[in-house]
DNA sequence: TATTTGTAAGTAACTACTTACTTACATATC
DNA sequence: GATATGTAAGTAAGTAGTTACTTACAAATA
């Protein structure tokens, strides 16, 4: 029984896609060549074919992830509806929508993180420092509106998005949700509520 | 040159103490028993004579850490005062001033936490859960008051302490601190300010 | 036929953990 | 006070298994 060849970019794609979700639950050292090949069906020396380095392994992944441009969590569409609640509720529902789906790449940040990989920067920039920015320029417009306080737009983005990720890191990665679980809606609607009235104007 | 002996309590202690530093660098698989001996000044075999094996040594540190009973950011002292803006900047300093002191235990709970280690429980209920109810207790007894807005107090406890945390996770962790430096106070000023006027009760 | 995908069977270095033996020191006995 | 004795700290040199990475060679495709 002979198996059927693979083009080289499948398989590379392949590996890097096992590599990921095996990087992401056992960590950098934890997961061994071995495990990895062994989860594309390949022999280990395949794998040395396509990458020089177990390391090299772990740069391709990085790079993959930080050119897959992600979309902004606010676009004119949402803007358009121009009621600050549904705005606001949609932004949070996305974010949590994605922490979920993404927790494979949320964990491998964390790690590469904890372990002070140099690449992990990449992440930050490109990840992390977008969505507060993009956050933080809507801010700004609407401070412009008069529609909300004036007050440092970045914080007040930190702020409303931190509440969100952390909230979802306590869920998904301590494992909140197998202690106590909340409505998503009731959720939501209580972090919104705050930030939202928080960020009124004082009324004159 | 013979050198000195020293106390098998006092041993134990400084291994845990190399241990848990370790640990919380390099993680439970990227930390060799050799290297935590070597740090130690110990030989390999000592380390085995006060713990039968590596897990061993990590469940020691979890049971240190989970024995040593942290402080509630709420106390009487503070409640004294009487000024919500006051007692919330200052629930907001001390955990700041807590996770940047206690780096080592936040890090080392993040990786049994990602390790799905199935002690990094324990840690959850001893501390992060306890914060929560903490501040939850008091925020029930402001809404009883009729101080603040009523609504879901585990949320809106969850809220200020997850702004909070979350800000520090990206200075701290991500290395946001070595790209912007924001003033600490002002930091605290913003996500007080938020919280507290999202809080308020609406004037009638 | 030339090239590339595939495999099996390596290697050297490292890992957690062990063994056999020695040295330091507190305490009980003479 | 000198001596014997029990205990635990100390050491060097292992072991068996695993790890990242390699080599030599067979089979499939262009």
């Amino acid at each position: 029984m002979t198996k059927k060849r693979v083009s080289s970019e499948r398989r590379r794609k392949q590996i890097i896609e096992v590599a990921m979700k095996l990087f992401s639950k056992k960590e950098f050292k934890g997961t061994t060549t071995k495990n990895i090949a062994k989860k594309v069906s390949i022999n280990e020396s395949i794998l040395y074919r396509h990458f020089n380095t177990k390391e090299d392994i772990y740069q391709a992944i990085i790079n993959t992830a930080c050119s897959e441009k992600e979309k902004p969590i606010i676009h004119q569409e949402l803007i358009d509806k121009k009621d600050d609640h549904v705005i606001f509720k949609t932004i949070a529902l996305e974010i949590m929508k994605r922490l979920e789906k993404n927790q494979t790449f949320t964990r491998l940040f964390l790690f590469s993180a904890l372990e002070g990989h140099k690449l992990s920067d990449m992440f930050f920039k490109t990840r992390i420092l977008k969505s507060f920015d993009n956050l933080a320029d809507y801010l700004k417009k609407r401070m412009a509106d008069g529609a909300i306080k004036k007050m440092n737009p970045e914080l007040a983005a930190r702020s409303f998005i931190g509440v969100l990720i952390y909230y979802m890191l306590v869920q998904e990665i301590y494992g909140g949700k197998k202690i106590e679980t909340f409505k998503k809606e009731e959720v939501v609607d209580v972090f919104v509520e705050i930030f939202l009235k928080g960020m009124q104007k004082e009324k004159s």
